[in-house]
RNA sequence: GGGUCGGUGCCCGAGUGGUUAAUGGGGGCGGACUGUAAAUCCGCUGGCUCUGCCUACGUUGGUUCAAAUCCAACCCGGCCCA
């Protein structure tokens, strides 16, 4: 644990990279975050910790559930999670991290998205094996930010915009590259961090939680509730996981991501394939694991980290049966592996050629790319290798129960 | 609003009238190797039930036997000026 953070309980302080204002000793409950931690607790008025995501995907990865889990854990606490949907401030898309204007979403896909985050987010699953506390009274409260922006009026918008600088816009890391390199930067772009700053406000968050990239925004939201003549909130930052790929952040767009939703064997396997000096960063983050008892033996520690993330989602004998079938994979014994997706080929017309078939089942964005698969070589059935492209099966009979293997790591069992 | 430069495949970026899905790089995917990976090496990288046929170089029209390449208008962006 970072020295600085050891004044906080090990629940809080694991993984953060950045609490502030972090005066320590001070005598003021708003620059003191263990001030108000303990004034909650005497008064019996849990916190109030904010979280905004903008639905503006669908999937929830690993790199978001970092946020979510130390939401969790001030839940667990007995605080009170503020989740707010930023259904509309998704429609300004923030610029954070952009490398040009995000385009607007409508208003259907926008309600779409936050329909399936709360559902991967464990709304009305039992806690024990969801992401997020939906079940305990008090413990969450989910707030769609158009509640309150939607009807802002220009009055409104002035008074906000007038709070803050062209200064400190253009100081801002994204704006200003963006600014000299010269990409468009849109002017309503500007508005983003504000509009975040202010649901800071609406919901009255003592805490904000984010990842290190939305240090600005949280501190606007400070700016803006001082305005607003409320206790500034404390900003507590958390890393940006690094994708697969061990080089970038994980984010869907650079397709190197482990969705939560993901099936235990394509989870697992993608984890224990992270990179040596990525894995430990990987246990703090994104598990409970009790820091002394990892494995020293590299490989090891791997396949460690590797279950037990599999395990929070999945539950540890199946994370157990896909460690298993890992390892039959690698080896090549395939055709007994327990837990391989199924695949019907009730829809497919007989006879069949391979590279329609491949293509016809999903395992390929197109058929042109299936033909390349498998005269690359990438394609095997029951693990024998598939030759021609045009290779024809007369009768399902033919495929049922066998495996169909893509590259390494994708298997699906064929089913009537 | 005026001037000027520019808009090429997932991204960057060549190409400036003529067999060709369009050089090169990155990324991605597949193969070999390995403790998984990385590194390295090899291959692939528009679509189509494909020995052939479609669609592609901002958009729409035009010139031409022939256009990503020439012309016009429009759209979008950078810079300079207002």
């Amino acid at each position: 644990m970072i020295e600085k953070f050891k004044i906080f309980p090990e629940w809080f302080a694991r993984g953060i990279v950045d609490v502030f204002p972090l005066a320590i000793s001070s005598q003021d409950a708003d620059e003191d975050l263990s001030l108000r931690f303990s004034s909650s607790a005497e008064t019996e008025n849990p916190l109030r910790v904010k979280f905004g995501i903008d639905p503006t995907g669908s999937e929830i990865h690993l790199g978001h559930s970092i946020l979510f889990r130390k939401l969790r854990a001030f839940q667990d606490a007995g605080h009170t999670a503020v989740l707010i949907i930023g259904d509309f401030t998704a429609k300004i898309g923030d610029p954070t991290g952009k490398s040009k204007t995000r385009v607007k979403l409508s208003s259907q896909e926008v309600e779409e998205n936050s329909k399936t985050y709360l559902e991967q987010l464990g709304k009305g699953k039992s806690k024990d094996i969801s992401l997020l506390d939906f079940e305990t009274p008090g413990r969450i409260e989910v707030r769609r930010n158009s509640e309150w922006l939607s009807s802002f009026d220009m009055e409104m918008v002035i008074d906000l915009l007038s709070k803050s600088t062209v200064g400190q816009m253009l100081a801002k890391d994204e704006f200003s590259k963006r600014y000299s390199s010269g990409t468009s930067i849109a002017l309503h772009e500007f508005l983003y961090p504000i509009l975040q700053g202010y649901d800071s406000v609406a919901v009255e968050a003592d805490i904000e939680l984010g990842g290190v990239d939305q240090k600005f925004n949280v501190a606007m939201g400070r700016d803006i509730q001082r305005h607003f003549g409320q206790s500034p909130q404390f900003g507590v930052l958390l890393p940006i996981l690094v994708g697969l790929d061990g080089v970038q952040k994980m984010s869907k767009s650079l397709g190197n991501t482990v969705s939560i939703s993901e099936d235990a064997l394509s989870m697992y396997s993608k984890l224990e394939k992270i990179s040596d000096n990525h894995v430990e960063e990987y246990l703090t983050l994104l598990t409970n694991c009790e820091l002394k008892t990892f494995p020293k033996n590299l490989r090891e520690l791997q396949k460690y980290m590797a279950l037990n993330v599999t395990a929070q989602f999945h539950g540890m004998t199946a994370a157990r049966i896909a460690q298993a079938d890992a390892v039959k994979i690698v080896s090549g014994v395939s055709d007994d592996i327990e837990d391989v997706p199924e695949v019907s080929v009730a829809n497919i017309t007989f006879p069949v050629k391979a590279f329609y078939l491949i293509s016809a089942i999903g395992l390929c964005t197109s058929s042109s790319e299936a033909r390349r698969k498998i005269l690359g070589g990438g394609v095997r059935i029951d693990g024998k290798k598939i030759e021609d492209p045009n290779l024809e099966f007369i009768d399902s009979k033919e495929l049922v129960g066998k495996i169909l293997q893509l590259g390494k790591k994708t298997f699906r069992r064929i089913s009537a």
